[in-house]
DNA sequence: CTGTATCCAGAATGATACTG
DNA sequence: CAGTATCATTCTGGATACAG
């Protein structure tokens, strides 16, 4: 409670930073955007629908996406591969973080010099 | 209205495109909370409550910011100079989507390998 | 105090080839 | 089809010096 403090009570910003590390990739946003807006897309899809995201990366920030826990990667056993990637219900209970920044996005994307 | 489109409407990504690049910066959201929180701080201030960023990314968050019409930048004409940082109105209306990250944030890392 | 400019190390990203 | 590995390149971020 020093001088530098003020009369500013306590901020917590553990939870804030945890949930910022999930999603703050470059591509992390737009991939649960897409798959939240199919439900389920395969690889080629996904990365068909994000249009210049490279290979590496898309692959790069699903496994991360995986292992955090917000996607969930179903693998069908069979030649050529086929897999499937959906929101987990965690990834699930985040869209409507995503739907609020999109709607925000709309109503500030038209008055941009406002 | 392609094979590839399938059974999907159209999904409209600009706004969300959009409203992304405005935060998508390492520290840019959480200088806008530390200031939502806040309300006013000072360049030192800010830095101090940001604890490891350094001179030069606050300085340039904080001009991208500004150019975005995020923050409003308030200047006092005098020696040693004081610059104070705080929500534009714009800036303000993004604070509901913040707070909806922070809520979600807290209920998620009590439970990360649920 | 609040910035800007420069230089540099390391991370992020992309192109490509290879594997199952 | 869905990935991984490697290498080159670009970009981000940090240390420091300097300016108003």
């Amino acid at each position: 409670m020093n001088k530098q403090e003020g009369n500013l009570e306590e901020v917590n910003v553990a939870p804030f930073s945890y949930a910022i590390s999930l999603i703050d990739g470059k591509w992390k946003m737009h991939i649960l955007f897409w798959i939240w807006k199919k439900e389920i897309l395969r690889y080629s899809e996904l990365k068909r629908a994000l249009g210049n995201v490279t290979h590496k990366m898309l692959s790069t920030q699903l496994k991360e996406l995986e292992a955090d826990n917000l996607l969930i990667r179903r693998e069908y056993p069979q030649v050529p591969p086929k897999v499937e990637y959906s929101l987990s219900p965690k990834g699930f209970t985040l869209m409507p973080v995503l739907e609020m920044l999109c709607t925000w996005g709309k109503e500030n994307s038209v008055d941009l010099d406002e």
